[in-house]
DNA sequence: GTCTATACCTGGATAGAC
DNA sequence: GTCTATCCAGGTATAGAC
């Protein structure tokens, strides 16, 4: 649902690029990339099956890789969502676990992270879609970073922090989807803070 | 190669199921569940496609449990070898992360968690291979719990730092594999120290 | 108990009617 | 540009010769 179009009443409606691109990126979070086929897809998407070589001349890869990075910078802005409101950045952080660990009670261990399994899957496998995972992680890092540099922290650290969140989060998705229970996601984001709160510059006590 | 067979000579040699379990460990690992096929790993192991069979009448399901079953208990072996011989514990955390790293630069980043891959495959679409998984990672915290009560560490606190190692370790092999570069790794080694060092009751500086 | 042949299905992909 | 029918390779699984 990144574009859409307009009906006759003008409103918003999903086209069927959109609900193919939708529906994958749900089966790909869940399935994983192999395991998903495009019949699959496009039963999903109630598209028919001709659909998905219109719109993706490149077949299954194309799919995948705009699957990716849609869903990465998707979820980017869910990040953002939750940090720049927050009253302080240890509040920030704390939300994203907790946030996390609700989203993934809620959803019956689904919604993790949209890319992680494509990614671990890939990597060893597809150069075009390892190099979009790469891609995507690359921009969370820079976006934390620069959060963290509003927070009065120097990049190097910044950095350091981003990152450390991120591979305790998707650890901590790892195990919690798994084990079904969210256990690891609240001791993931207590390290994590911890981790910040030793770097904060005021607050350090 | 957990049992083996004997030759003439006295020899341990590696015998059909063990030769099936090692390719499917390691096709499993870089290729994930879904994306191996069964002939791909008779292939590998230079074995007839009937054996498998013969050896896993529950077919592929079968053969996943018990390379998740084995490939974690292994690994189980790795750590403990790892961590024992250490002269201090912080020590021994680091070797764990630095020897992740290394491993994964030699192997061209294909070598990390051994069933990391299959569990977010399978979490949400194989019950039996799911609670494998679970069990895995159930099994690894026990041993680390243990481990750092060996050390002082109360069991509370150990368990919260197994858990944070274990999902800091598999969140940045994703982001290695990803990258190609092993900086995940070293940040995620960083961070489990320090909440390491943070805990530890002599050193508490 | 080792191995081959094959059944049957679903995978991704394509051609062409409309 | 929407959709159906079909192709062929590969998937898992089984039967049965040896």
């Amino acid at each position: 649902m990144l574009d859409g179009e307009r009906n006759d009443e003008g409103t918003r409606v999903a086209g069927t690029k959109d609900r193919i691109l939708d529906a994958s990126t749900e089966l790909f979070r869940r399935n994983g990339y192999t395991g998903t086929g495009l019949k699959q897809i496009v039963a999903a998407a109630s598209a028919p099956f001709g659909s998905i070589y219109h719109f993706f001349p490149g077949g299954k890869v194309q799919l995948g890789e705009e699957v990716i990075r849609s869903s990465g910078a998707m979820y980017e802005l869910l990040f953002q969502a939750i940090l720049d409101p927050a009253p302080d950045l240890l509040s920030g952080v704390d939300a994203v676990f907790t946030g996390a660990a609700e989203t993934l009670r809620e959803t019956d261990y689904a919604d993790a992270c949209p890319i992680a399994t494509v990614a671990l899957e890939v990597a060893s496998t597809n150069e075009v879609l390892r190099r979009a995972t790469a891609d995507v992680f690359d921009s969370w890092i820079a976006s934390g970073t620069e959060r963290f540099g509003r927070w009065g922290i120097d990049e190097a650290t910044g950095r350091r922090l981003t990152i450390a969140l991120i591979t305790s989060l998707e650890g901590a998705f790892v195990l919690s989807r798994a084990q079904r229970h969210t256990e690891a996601l609240e001791v993931a984001g207590a390290t994590v803070s911890a981790a910040v709160r030793a770097a904060l510059p005021d607050t350090n006590d």
